[in-house]
DNA sequence: TATACATTTAGATAATTTTCTAAATACCTA
DNA sequence: TAGGTATTTAGAAAATTATCTAAATGTATA
C-alpha cells in the first residue's frame, strides 16, 4: 500500500483521479487539463498505474484510463483504523 | 489537506500514526522505536503536526505527542467520493 | 507505404525531501 | 546556579521526485 500513499502525494495525480472518477479520459485528453508536458503527465499516469490506483486499456492509438477502486477500499480500511474507539480499553 | 496526503506518504511517518493509535508518547519514546537519530524523528513529527494529524504538548521537560484525528475523518470522506456511485447516471 | 497522430521512453536538470551531526534551547534538580 | 536530560534548530549531504525536450514506438489512413 505504500506505492498508493506515494502516489496519492501529489495534487496533480489527485486531480488525475478526480477526473477519471467522472469519466474514463485518454492520456491525451488528462494531459488537455493540466499546464504540463504530455510526457509528465505519463509520468504521473504510470505512478497511478503503479500503485493500482487506474487502470488503463489500449483502444485504438489510444489509451483509455479509468479508476480502479480496490486500492482505494484498502485505504479506507487503513484510515478507519485510526477512528476506532482504542480497543484495549472497552466500555462496559 | 494537500499536508496531509504529503505527511502520510512516508512510511515512518504511517508507523509513528500507528504507535500513537495505541497510547500518548513522548518524542523520545517514539525515537526509541526507529533506527533513526532523533533530530529525523522530531522533523517528521513536526510534518505530522503541521498537517494537524498530531498535536503535541509540553509536560515538564518531555513534549507528549497524540493522534488527532479531525483530518483523518476528512481524508476518509476524500476517499468514500470516489467508492460513491457514480452520481450524473442514476439507476431509475 | 508514407504520413500523421497518440503515447511512451530516454536522458538531463531542477526542486524537494530525507537524513545526518553539531549546536542551541528549555526544563529539572542537586 | 551548575550539570544533566529531552527536544528542537541549523546547515549540509544524499536520495528521490517532478519536469522538460527530443526521440522512439505503435496505430491509423490516404
Amino acid at each position: 500500500m505504500n506505492e498508493a500513499f506515494k502516489a496519492l502525494s501529489d495534487p496533480s495525480r489527485r486531480k488525475i483521479l478526480q477526473l477519471l472518477k467522472k469519466k474514463d479520459l485518454s492520456a491525451g485528453e488528462i494531459a488537455d487539463q493540466f499546464n504540463m508536458s504530455k510526457p509528465s503527465i505519463s509520468h504521473h499516469l504510470n505512478l497511478l498505474k503503479q500503485a493500482n490506483l487506474v487502470d488503463s486499456e489500449k483502444k485504438g492509438q489510444q489509451i483509455i484510463y479509468s479508476l480502479n477502486t480496490s486500492v482505494f477500499e484498502d485505504v479506507i480500511t487503513w484510515f478507519m483504523d485510526f477512528l476506532k474507539k482504542d480497543e484495549g480499553e472497552e466500555i462496559k
